[in-house]
DNA sequence: CGACACATTGAACTTTATCAAGCCAGGTGG
DNA sequence: CCACCTGGCTTGATAAAGTTCAATGTGTCG
């Protein structure tokens, strides 16, 4: 693991290898929800990096020093636990940043790998805690960018707590899809840039079980697979493998009568509300 | 037997009054890794609110307003997912942070319920926040604490994807001794706060699972189970259940290895280094 | 004391992993 | 161009790990 990696252009601010080497902040922060409402903020430049397709961004035990905002492409985040174990921890795609939990230890926790051509903007997380300190809106981003992160790590182990491997499955493609759906791809047709069996390390599954679990449900007629490529047929299929018991209608109790002791209501649902990609934030 | 308990010893200084109202930041910071460098700073007070066993410190869906810091006590948080399953996400006690997740959303997102008798300090978000704004230190601290969140649920998300239902359950004894020895407490006999039910639901398994787990590992000598108190016998024992192969990474073993060190493992890995109450961020 | 919630244990059953072929598309080199 | 590799995918047969169902035990609390 002790591979010295020499990070092609890191620093060179002008140096215009192959393209760019620089973005503005304005030209990148309002795909992760930040408002620039100072224009001199908005020009304020950060290096890009562009990584091709089985390239790392980052390795495990590399030192932290900066957040890397998603401008395009696609990743997988592996993490090689003491056992030996490879897990691929998160899919990050455009939009998303990468590298918040290398904060607490110091260094980057996993190998972060391109899956296609990418570019990312480096933005060092001191540079940005400070811009911070000026700027509310930007402070506020960040924080905002570590709870969703939590969040979504949340979700990913109710799902590996709860779920079988179709529903698994089921709820992977439910997200690329809608994703994808997200920065304008279609929702019902797109390519998985990752192997079965990163699918199968990232829900918990075996390559194997990946496969059959595809097949079936092509078999049933809620998505064509052809190799690498997915369309879904019937997404309301797909959702509703998730819903394993007839959910009765739950019974609605007064917000007022809190003094359930011990047992725990079924709580009211909390909505899922679209966190897209927009940039309110009241 | 000696029910290791949390004793509420909070109120140690004035106003030991039946329910004192709040603690001040200086008194609690020191075991969030928050460094008061400015004594004023230290003097800033935050309501107290204390929880009995069985009784919610948040629901799910209430708006979010501020973090909790347990200043003792036990807890767990559940999620209730749209599907109708219950998962228990984490069993936070005395030294950690909860509902930093609640941020993006804007509401908590799961019940937060004591499991025993618990002291926690509530810290509103905003001015928490500004408090960071004006003190690098307590910036840092926040940071810090997201991020440390957010490789704690990777570490969780590891275990549900790849560990079996023995080495999960050792893993869980394991982490619980290494918390309480950071408390204090013994590391190695101690009182399970939570039914089999709710350990198995945290490490997405059944609870005959758990039960079955602990009488074979008491079978093995390597612990002891009386019903809720556990005694951990063989530390080694349960380690080396967590390296199921024998996994010769390349990290070359030092040729002339140390064998008289008690069996440890060739676990140079990313030392969980001594994130506890300490200070440090070089 | 009796009820109840929690825990243990057994046996049957399901789901997923494992092992083992075989297949297919794309790339290489003859 | 084709024959042939190769890496990834599919599929089948078994086995293993957990779950489910069910019965029984045991401490706690009213």
């Amino acid at each position: 693991m002790a591979r010295t990696d020499l990070r092609p252009f890191f620093s060179s601010e002008h140096s215009a290898a192959a393209g760019r080497a620089s973005v503005r902040l304005a030209e990148f922060a309002p795909f992760f929800g930040f408002e620039i409402d100072d224009p001199r903020l908005g020009e304020v430049a950060f290096p890009v990096r562009r990584i091709k397709a089985g390239e790392s961004l980052v390795r495990a035990g590399d030192p932290f020093d900066a957040i890397y905002f998603v401008r395009c492409g696609f990743f997988k985040t592996v993490r090689v636990d003491e056992a030996g174990n490879e897990v691929v921890l998160a899919l990050p795609m455009t939009g998303e940043a990468i590298g918040l939990d290398g904060l607490d230890p110091g260094h980057y926790t996993a190998d972060v790998v391109a899956l296609d051509t990418s570019l990312v903007a480096a933005v060092p997380f001191a540079q940005l805690a400070h811009l911070g300190r000026e700027n509310a809106s930007i402070e506020r981003a960040l924080f905002r960018a570590f709870s969703r992160a939590l969040g979504r790590e949340h979700s990913m182990i109710c799902l590996l707590g709860t779920l079988s491997a179709e529903a698994r499955v089921a709820s992977f493609l439910l997200d690329l899809s809608d994703r994808f759906g997200r920065l304008g791809y279609s929702r019902t047709d797109f390519a998985l840039r990752m192997t079965r069996q990163e699918i199968g390390s990232y829900l918990g599954l075996k390559l194997e079980t990946v496969s059959r679990t595809f097949s079936a449900l092509a078999a049933s007629g809620a998505i064509g697979v052809d190799r690498k490529t997915i369309t879904i047929n019937d997404l309301a299929a797909l959702q509703a493998i998730m819903q394993p018991k007839g959910e009765e209608p739950e019974m609605r109790p007064a917000p007022g009568a809190v003094r359930a002791q011990g047992a725990h209501r079924p709580s009211p649902r909390l909505a899922r509300e679209a966190r897209g990609r927009a940039l309110a934030f009241a």
